[in-house]
RNA sequence: GCCGAGGUGACGGAAUCUGGUUACGUACUCGCCUGCAGAGCGAGUCAUGUGGGUUCAAAUCCCACCCUCGGCUCCA
């Protein structure tokens, strides 16, 4: 088998994947601070993690996943104030909202979801670890991680540590240097506290992460993701803490980091205005549409929103459940498979091969599925040529699209195979009656109608057919 | 200013690390099938940001430049 292939944001270069403890692979993924709802920026980047995990899982690797959510935080403070709502209170409204969006997208990978609140005494005490070695040091308004301790600072982003001085500006006269950043924020007024050997307060920006992360991973784990706005400071911060308490290098062998998603050319984000949230998104589209269509492009590149790139990822959906139809009417038991067959029973083979390799390839899901539109050719192929296919055959190429699709979250759904009520079926033979006279207008009436209802009428050679027609 | 990510037909997008006919898909045009349509099949049209260099050969390597987006304040 050939090695996976991951690009290293740190290194900046593709390498092999080689987990720390064999085929045990521990990943984090920076997830939602709940304070508003998410949108499909977010989605691009939980559903990017969600095929890669996915794939590690498929490749026989035993993947532990771990998410964040950030429930204690400046901005849902600030939220919470203007609502008049407890912080913690609305935070778990927003998060009840997120999870509702997980389900939605149908990312069923993560092992487990850890909350700030819930690991207070981690953080406490990773904080205290810091102080003792030396790292941080308290002051009048928290507890600060001094950069100047740490010299790896900056090594994530690249950025040398005179650059970041000059353009951090955050006056605050008890820091040592201006880079330094907050663990502990000791309470101001009414918001959401806890004791703590330095006071009353909360946890500062990056120390969640490396307390669960510690706890649930250990000092050092194989892949940390999030999406590219993560890398600096909030990346380049949990290194400096984790590391500088264990001595031990790296903490995340594998960063990786998703590209966003813009809008017109601009990132989409809450502040420009320029934002969908998953719930309207799915409200015009099918979550396999969503899927397909985050899909279709490198989950490292940019990707532009468009309503054309969506309906794309419509109409290939509609012409892959198509095929799948057209491949089970046409399945007939016959013993030998014929020579076409056998030239398809080996492309079956073959495509899954180079399916692997485009996903082993840092996960080219976009390569990848060009190997089920190919097997997708092939079978109309061989249907066209052929007027049936080989049951067996047929069962082959069925659970290969849905085991392939399964990566992506695609052609997943089951094919409802409901009776048409009694006057819709009347209405069928009546319009056969009608073409049998040649009565073109009325068989067309018929069948136009029938569309309203979601009925899809085709002509065939065999006779008409009729399927409902599915919604993406 | 510093640090990234990008720039490939009308559109999405792969190949760039590892140089060897710009894959694949959508749209469009034509043909087959069909009363028509749909689905499907076949054929076709259209692209490597610019300028140099290396090479038998460059989207790919080297140099210079242009443009877009992002991080350096909260961000997926």
């Amino acid at each position: 088998m050939n090695p996976l292939r991951v690009y290293n944001t740190y290194t900046r270069k593709k390498e092999d994947f080689k987990p720390i403890d064999g085929k045990r692979v521990k990943m984090f993924v920076c997830g939602p601070t709940v304070y508003d709802l998410s949108h499909l920026g977010h989605a691009r980047t939980y559903i990017a993690y969600d095929i890669i995990a996915r794939w590690l899982r498929y490749r026989g690797y035993d993947l532990f996943y771990l998410m964040n959510i950030t429930d204690v935080d400046d901005k849902i403070i600030e939220r919470a104030k203007k609502r008049r709502e407890d912080p913690l209170k609305m935070a778990r409204e927003f998060e009840r909202l997120f999870f509702r969006d997980i389900r939605s997208l149908n990312i069923d990978t993560i092992d487990l979801y850890a909350h700030a609140s819930e690991h207070i005494p981690e953080i406490i005490d990773q904080i205290r670890r810091m102080i003792e070695k030396g790292f941080a040091y308290v002051t009048q308004t928290g507890v600060y991680f001094d950069v100047s301790k740490f010299e790896d600072y900056g090594k994530l982003s690249h950025q040398k540590p005179e650059e970041l001085r000059r353009h951090r500006i955050e006056p605050d006269p008890n820091k040592r240097n201006l880079q330094d950043f907050s663990l502990w924020k000791k309470r101001k007024g009414e918001e959401p506290a806890w004791d703590s050997p330095w006071g009353k307060g909360r946890p500062g920006w990056h120390i969640e992460d490396t307390a669960m992360a510690e706890k649930y991973l250990g000092q050092q784990y194989d892949i940390h993701g999030g999406g590219a706005d993560l890398i600096f400071p909030h990346h380049e911060a949990e290194i400096a803490q984790m590391e500088s308490i264990s001595g031990k290098k790296p903490m995340t062998k594998y960063w990786v980091h998703t590209g966003f998603l813009k809008v017109k050319g601009k990132k989409m984000a809450k502040s420009l205005g320029n934002f969908i949230t998953i719930q309207d998104a799915l409200k015009d589209y099918d979550v396999e549409t969503l899927r397909l269509f985050f899909s279709s492009t490198h989950y490292h590149s940019p990707i532009n929103f468009h309503e054309k790139g969506l309906e794309q990822a419509k109409r290939t959906l509609e012409s892959l459940y198509a095929t799948l139809d057209n491949v089970r009417r046409g399945a007939r038991s016959l013993k030998e498979l014929k020579d076409d067959e056998r030239a398809l029973k080996r492309k079956i083979k073959e495509n899954r091969r180079r399916f692997g390799e485009a996903m082993d390839d840092d996960f080219n899901t976009p390569l990848a599925l060009t190997y089920i539109y190919d097997l997708d050719k092939d079978s109309n192929k061989l249907l066209d040529k052929q007027g049936n296919i080989n049951d067996r055959l047929a069962d082959d190429l069925i659970a290969t699209f849905k085991e392939l699709g399964g990566i992506f979250g695609i052609l997943q759904k089951e094919r409802v195979e409901e009776e048409l009520p009694e006057d819709l079926k009347a209405l069928i033979e009546e319009r056969e009656r009608a073409r049998e006279r040649k009565d073109w207008r009325t068989a067309d009436e018929i069948r136009n109608w029938l569309e309203e209802f979601g009925v899809i009428l085709e002509d065939t050679s065999q006779g008409v057919r009729w399927k409902k027609k599915r919604q993406f």
